[in-house]
DNA sequence: CACCATATGATATACTGTATCAATAATATA
DNA sequence: TATATTATTGATACAGTATATCATATGGTG
């Protein structure tokens, strides 16, 4: 369950419990049922509508911790623009994105673990992640 | 030539032939030989080293002009910087940076074309393109 | 050389995210 | 339950990156 996920998560990472976190737990795991993506942005200012106190640093400072906890996926547009989704409870996969409505799609194809290998020793690096984003226009947006 | 390119592509996208573009494409040629990635910001503080008058908005403009037209890859990090890179002489390819010291690898994998296009059906999407980045850290960074 | 519209450069502004730090509130302890 | 401790918060300021505006400069044309 991925709600679990996002509690246990929090758990790891802090100490204590609190009301804005509990806040953004109960947040995440609707997005993740409705599997909308959001801008951090977004997301501060629906939590405020519960919540008018709650800080914009809080709500930085939580996402960027599920990310590092690989939790929640950043995903890129090819406009610059970074959206984030709740993907943790999922196996691997990446995104497909709208160019024009900015909706996302998983998607279930990578590269063979061992071209990354391959590529690892080719270039002397140790290989750590690697994020594979393919965008286009969806059947809404040509009309 | 990757110079002639570059030059074909400011005539394409503009009618007059200004000093500051001079100066850009030329820079451009030198990065290219060099094969060295940039930020924008650095871009204009070298430029402005041969013409202090030249603006920061001209060269944004410049860039994001060559990164349209295919010439000029952006490059994301982990971390959310990006840097550009001249890539619109070479064949396509993607990117392995290092985490830590930002320096960035050519590598010639990438997913097959057909695999796209089965994608491209299940999702109902018109694919327009793809970005694949691995990071790591590179044989100097580990020590 | 004079005209005119493109392109420029200075500036202001927007946007996204981080740093700082006093105040708050969640837990532990008595 | 009251109190102490300190992780966490929220307000604010700040930093960095990029875009918008618009008067001015300048390349190209006749």
């Amino acid at each position: 369950m991925i709600a679990d996920k996002i509690y246990a998560a929090f758990d790891e990472v802090s100490q204590r419990n609190t009301r804005p976190r509990k806040l953004i737990a109960d947040r995440l795991i609707e997005l993740a049922r409705s599997g909308a993506d959001f801008t951090v942005e977004d997301l501060w200012q629906e939590l405020r509508e519960a919540e008018p106190r709650i800080g914009r640093a809080t709500v930085y400072r939580s996402v960027e911790k599920l990310v590092n906890m690989g939790l929640l996926a950043r995903i890129e547009f090819a406009d610059g623009t970074h959206h984030y989704r709740v993907c943790g409870g999922s196996e691997h996969h990446h995104h497909l994105t709208c160019t024009q409505c900015h909706c996302v799609v998983d998607i279930n194809i990578c590269l063979p673990a061992d071209q990354f290998a391959t590529i690892g020793n080719q270039a002397d690096f140790v290989i750590e992640g690697h994020s594979l984003t393919l965008f286009g226009r969806c059947k809404n947006c040509r009309r």
